[in-house]
DNA sequence: TTGTAGGCGTTATCAC
DNA sequence: GTGATAACGCCTACAA
């Protein structure tokens, strides 16, 4: 700035207005300003600017694991948002241990980030509260419910109840779950399985399991003692996608004998044969909320409440779990 | 640090050398301040380093599209690699599109990374090298060759070499690749054929559309017309794996009627039923080959020879392509 | 409308 | 060893 200055033959606050336009200066000065900006390709010091002003113009990405797909295709949404707003992101990775979020969570208080959106690891528990408390930044959480904090996330025990009631229409006879039981998408499940079949507990097998070779032991035995049709709800894609090779090596025929649904509504679901039923997040408008949440809260450091808002996700109906398949 | 040296009753010069720890000080000050440094959780302004030193310790990376997993792998692994170093990476997108990516290089510039890693659109167009020699800052390509500039990246011919003779040794009798012809991955994938059968590029098919129906209509005429082998080729899983589920679909066998093979490797490979075979690229070494070079052209940042080294990728056979499977 | 002065939180360069 | 003091490149008064 300093060198146009000199070039243009105005003080350097002057070029600082003309690059910034908030301010009135002399149009002809400006053009001039402006012509010798281009002209040498000027980019202003961000750097400079954040250490003078109050602002990084920096909004922190604290992911699990961003090379879950669904991570990346959230992450790509939320940079879309924060640049539309002038905002670059900076990234990192906890992988899903709570020590290294910390540590990125200190990294990112030294870069000063204005805010923060992140997928905590532990969501709820105390620690991290107050973590965050003695961070003492706007942050926004994505994806998981959070106790005291603003957050954006789908109702995963209302995704759970579609899912059961979905399996339920097509006659199942018996119900897999992979995934964790604690989960909110178990209990929604399993809500509605009892709401209208009471004693369904007894015929809901929880697969917990991320070996592969136990996964295919527990579907073989299944399936060789259950002829009637299975409804299989996987937790997520990845492991939807699994199950349904294995049922395919294990020649068990999809729909008829075993339903199947995905979470996550990946890319891969429609490639599939049978496509893949999966249940979709509204990604995209959860990126937008949470990064216009987050301009709101940076706008106004001391609101009080916390945003705690589901969002709905949608079941999407495909071959795996087809109401009619002959 | 201001704060930090009035507490413990030295000059704040003193706090930074012994924040830094490059510079001999007094052991029973060090203490001190140590102690009051972490009291206060003191976490360093680096935007203020930033900007006295010459050094943000960020390094930008541009992708095309990190939503692609293979991206999205690769990611993570500069970041863990660049954390390894002290350095932050800073993300964009730029959406295959020339225009954006020069938007992303220009806000690299007014973030002064220290170097960056990028995904190029236009790896041999002009006005890009012109663009990064205009940049003036350290940078490696990824995933492509780029004359003239240093890059990590597996040899895709040599890959395509490898799938042909593959698929040659299985005893197919026509060919489809799915990808752009003017691809390296083709050049080597048809030359590796030639080589063995001089007349084979009649017998090979390109399929270049990303349309899925146009891409089932051209695989069920394919194979109702041909009803020998055929070695089926696409440029990456998600393509590859598309071409799975329409083969399915259409009731060919694989792998003995089409034999498939992908590439990237991506986890979802192993999933399917037949698995698919994929070449694998080595996505933790190149993305520590690429971080390690940056890091020593940062060191050297008038060294002369661009590195072009090309790394060997490494082809998984699995069902799909199965030598035998009776 | 414009220039001058001071400061943002560090690092680097001096003397002491 | 340590403390002044001057950058770093910009922004925000304030004064002219």
């Amino acid at each position: 700035m300093t060198e146009i200055a000199k070039l243009t033959g105005v003080s350097q606050p002057t070029v600082s207005r003309v690059l910034n336009g908030n301010q009135a200066v002399n149009p002809e000065v400006r053009e001039r300003v402006l012509a010798c900006a281009r002209e040498h390709n000027f980019q202003p010091n961000v750097i400079a600017r954040s250490l003078a002003g109050s602002r990084t113009m920096l909004i922190g990405l604290v992911f699990t694991d961003i090379s879950n797909s669904f991570f990346a295709d959230l992450e790509k949404y939320l940079e879309q948002e924060a640049k539309k707003n002038g905002y670059s992101v900076i990234l990192f990775n906890s992988d899903y241990d709570w020590n290294k979020e910390k540590e990125c969570l200190d990294v990112m208080r030294r870069y000063r980030v204005d805010g923060l959106i992140l997928v905590p690891v532990e969501e709820n528990s105390e620690r991290f509260r107050q973590e965050m408390q003695k961070l003492d930044i706007p942050a926004v959480a994505v994806t998981r419910r959070t106790e005291g904090m603003d957050c954006v996330y789908v109702d995963h025990i209302e995704a759970g109840g579609q899912v059961g009631r979905h399996l339920q229409e097509l006659g199942c006879e018996s119900y897999i779950f992979a995934g964790t039981a604690g989960d909110g998408k178990y209990e929604g499940f399993l809500d509605a399985l009892i709401k209208a079949e009471p004693d369904c507990e007894t015929r809901l097998t929880c697969i917990e399991t991320k070996d592969p070779e136990k996964i295919r032991r527990i579907l073989k035995s299944h399936f060789e003692k259950h002829t009637g049709r299975t409804g299989i709800f996987a937790y997520n894609d990845r492991r939807a996608i699994q199950i349904h090779g294995i049922l395919q090596e294990l020649g068990v025929e999809i729909p008829q004998r075993a339903s199947l649904v995905g979470f996550d509504n990946t890319y891969t679901c429609g490639f599939l044969y049978p496509g893949l039923s999966s249940v979709s997040q509204p990604n995209q408008e959860m990126a937008v909320k949470a990064v216009q949440r987050l301009l709101w809260k940076i706008a106004h450091p001391d609101a009080q409440e916390a945003m705690d808002e589901a969002m709905q996700a949608r079941l999407i109906v495909r071959g795996s779990s087809a109401v009619e398949n002959r």
